[in-house]
DNA sequence: ATGCTTTTGTTAGAGCTTGTAACTTCAGTA
DNA sequence: TACTGAAGTTACAAGCTCTAACAAAAGCAT
């Protein structure tokens, strides 16, 4: 329907495009971004190092791509979990276990997004649009979900949240909706962070068991 | 008192390792650690690039040495502020405000422990025996605070934690001491990690709160 | 004090990287 | 069929880590 008629060129030209970026894909899983070298795609795909350049025009463009698209699935992902369910603890459940099997399921892609930063690089304006998506699957949740009466410095954020939400500018949602989602996120993060870089390793318990309590904790927080 | 005797060489050797690292630092500082420079290094020390090798074995070396002086740092940061207060609740409030300023003052120094792991890089045993020592400053505090009835997810963890304990070998801090310790730890990454990468910057609201929030949550929940 | 030994620093170079420039070859199009 | 533009090539600059071989300097022992 929406496919645009496309010269053969184009065709052949999109082909390329992401055939270098599964090439990509599978040397960030291997050994991270960090060490992501063009030269190695061009040198695996038969092709002369600087042949990449008409594809992309930098490395960093290319990470960016792959930025993008990791944001785009982890989006989609935690949408589809979601919609598996209707009652909003169970909808956070569901999502709380999808983004971690996710981010298991490829730890550096996941690291491509939330690990350290690129030195020079800076995220384009669409992974925030993407990544405030995944925002609203959770607040949708909450917002839904009832709340217990908030401490003293959950109050103090709420009225902060109050006046500071450029980021959920859903009227509907409630401040303290809008509190709950934002530590369900840093909570689950803080977590799969830790697990996914290993710091878990050497201390000989299960992550799973850690997380199923976090994330229970998280949704019944008040 | 413990001072070996040395040498005038081991003072100079000891002394230009030094100059490296703290160029090193402030290379981390500005760029990140995957920015991090043995030749850059060398120019500004007005030496010839293999030089450093007199003194760093190699790039990861030099690393290596970087973390394991994060690690003490915030180790010492966490003890000093723990010493500071007498009751379990004010400790684990002054330890976290201590984490979270000393992450802020070089975001690149935490990330070069929490952040992703280098490719090919792993930590020296020593960072793991470091590691345990901050856990055991949150211990303590948890084992002196009283805690409520803790829900099915938490009790789970409790009993899985009763013999999965290598990490906290004290036999006297009870499971649910380790769990609290543990989530609590899990948090505040949580909210440093994702405010130190810049993922609260286009939101508008002061990560300060929440992280008080937080804090104040972690110490509360049973 | 003189000579030996060890450490420090040098340059040269291999092998990798990103990225640019100039040239050739090929394919779609008019 | 001839032309235009894209794709791919090699050559190269500038950077990186790290090794090898050599010169200089400094401590140490006789």
């Amino acid at each position: 329907m929406g496919e645009t008629a496309r010269s053969p060129r184009e065709r052949y030209r999109e082909q390329v495009r992401d055939e270098i970026k599964s090439h990509a894909w599978s040397q960030v899983a291997a050994t991270g971004a960090s060490a992501l070298s063009l030269n190695a795609i061009a040198k695996r795909m038969g092709l002369s190092g600087p042949a990449l350049y008409r594809y992309y025009r930098s490395r960093d463009e290319l990470i960016t791509e792959l930025v993008l698209d990791a944001y785009r699935d982890l989006l989609e992902t935690a949408t589809t979990a979601a919609a598996g369910e209707r009652a909003p603890t169970a909808r956070l459940t569901a999502v709380a276990a999808a983004m971690r099997g996710w981010a298991l399921d490829a730890p550096h892609r996941y690291l491509l997004i939330y690990g350290t930063p690129v030195p020079g690089y800076a995220a384009p304006p669409e992974a925030t649009t993407i990544a405030s998506g995944i925002m609203s699957v959770l607040l949708g949740a909450f917002a839904e979900a009832e709340a217990g009466r908030p401490s003293k410095a959950a109050a103090a954020l709420d009225r902060h949240l109050g006046t500071h939400r450029a980021w959920a500018p859903d009227d509907a949602v409630p401040p303290a909706a809008l509190r709950r989602a934002l530590a369900f996120w840093t909570r689950l993060h803080g977590v799969v962070s830790l697990e996914v870089a290993g710091h878990f390793t050497d201390m000989g318990f299960d992550p799973a068991l850690l997380y199923a309590a976090e994330v229970d904790a998280a949704i019944t927080a008040p």
